[in-house]
RNA sequence: GUGGCCGUAGCUCAGCCUGGUAGAGCACCUGGUUGUGGUCCAGGAUGUCGCGGGUUCAAGUCCCGUCGGUCACCCCA
């Protein structure tokens, strides 16, 4: 009998999942340096909230939502991001005024897996809520990138555009609807039927895209205070030295944009699916959830993608390995009294030989290798350069000044 | 939903084209050596060759089906 995990699920041991663990408590600092407090919210939430939130046109909502009735009758869905989730615990609130969060988990979302794509995967994101400015477009794009970049995700790049508002986008999207269907016979099929329900997306096609040179572009069309807001978030992203690419074909998957949208994409990587994330403004989302107006901006990052593009591995950290040469029982003690010590400190519980128990302090690279003795005696204490020994009590403080 | 590639020891894989009694490396265990251990030497255990059917005197190897994995399209983090 053997299992595997579902499709498209990964099980991450050491030494890759001390990677992770590194990337995410990388991501802690950073969010925490830019004031953004975590907030833990639910991985199901009802089907509604993201028919309403993330749109009812996103291929994410029609054919890759993970939903099941539950046992009182209630329709709930695996989250498939995050977003629509953070901004109903603020309305759920009643918090007024600017508001921020960082969340990280997993999501999940029915597809077919390849590299960098999973059914179940894990985004860290941050939003800002209740605030409008600029400012805190380029504060959020800011923090995004320079996480990316300390992480290491290599030939980085920072593709930037605006969608417009309620007054600007469906005068642009009537005109670009018009446009393609003039063009239809040589669009893909799937581009076809977008036309009439989200044209937008057209523009994003990898088949399509390209053969569109002359299409109608969203930044010719903006309002003035569209062009406002644009204008300076990329004004404020070059004042702090954040380098960006205007793309006008950036449009990306989820309805509830508006003005700002971008995206982080790593050039290196190997994969077909090199964002390795994505965010913007989302002025309408709070009322198409059924609360009061409350603009926000925020990103969500995959972090199976970061792992992906960076790709180092780190071995598990060890202080020392404790070797006994009078049984598991003494060791355990022993390494108990380091461990409370405050030094990371492993050993062998089986009883193994002493080479099999040293052959091992090697594997797992620990620095320096202690070796029991028995009680009463003086442990001693092996490393590259020497060796030395100290009472039990003493060895805690040996590592404080000897190394 | 569509297509390419791959399923052989715990892990990574060779063997398949040109059918003839299952292999390597790593990992694991024991002994020796080293005598601060990671090196080196000797030995040891392990396989329904994914599953089902067909061809054949004979199938890991050829054919068909099926399941699983993976990569790509589509789309996205």
């Amino acid at each position: 009998m053997s299992f595997q995990p579902p499709k498209g699920t990964d099980d991450v041991l050491a030494p890759e999942s001390e990677s992770w663990r590194a990337a995410l408590r990388q991501w802690e600092s950073w969010a925490e340096r830019y004031g953004y407090p975590l907030v833990l919210i639910p991985v199901i939430e009802s089907t509604d909230l993201f028919e309403r939130g993330v749109g009812n046109t996103t291929e994410v909502v029609t054919k890759q939502m993970y939903t099941f009735t539950d046992q009182g009758g209630r329709s709930v869905t695996l989250r498939p991001e995050g977003t629509a989730g953070v901004v109903r615990a603020f309305l759920n609130s009643g918090h007024q005024g600017p508001w921020k969060a960082a969340y990280s988990g997993p999501f999940f979302r029915y597809e077919r897996p390849q590299a960098g794509r999973r059914r179940q995967f894990f985004q860290v994101g941050v939003e800002y809520m209740d605030v409008e400015s600029p400012e805190a477009d380029a504060e959020v794009i800011e923090l995004g990138f320079r996480y990316l970049t300390d992480i290491g995700v290599p030939e980085l790049e920072l593709t930037i555009n605006s969608l417009g508002d309620s007054e600007c986008r469906p005068v642009f999207v009537d005109e670009l609807r018009s446009y393609l269907r003039a063009k239809e016979s040589e669009l893909t099929d799937s581009s076809a039927e977008l036309i009439d329900k989200n044209p937008l997306r057209v523009l994003d096609s990898k088949a399509d895209g390209p053969k569109l040179v002359d299409h109608p572009r969203m930044i010719d069309h903006l309002c003035d205070s569209c062009t406002e807001h644009h204008e300076t978030v990329k004004r404020l992203l070059a004042e702090l030295e954040v380098p960006y690419v205007e793309d006008d074909g950036l449009v990306r998957g989820l309805d509830y944009y508006t003005r700002t949208a971008f995206e982080y994409v790593g050039r290196a990587l190997d994969a077909a699916q090199n964002a390795v994330g994505g965010g913007g403004r989302y002025d309408g989302l709070a009322e198409a959830i059924g609360g009061r107006r409350a603009p926000g901006v925020g990103f969500a990052l995959g972090v199976d993608r970061i792992m992906l593009s960076v790709g180092q591995e780190i071995d598990t950290p060890l202080d020392a390995y404790l070797v006994s040469e009078t049984g598991p029982a003494d060791a355990l003690i022993a390494a108990s009294s380091l461990r409370r010590d405050g030094l990371r400190v492993d050993f062998d519980t089986e009883g193994r030989s002493v080479k099999a128990q040293f052959r091992t302090a090697s594997r797992a690279g620990a620095p320096v290798v202690l070796v029991w003795r028995g009680d009463g005696q003086p442990v001693d204490i092996q490393t590259r350069d020497g060796r030395a020994e100290r009472p039990l009590e003493e060895v805690s403080s040996w590592f404080r000044t000897a190394r």
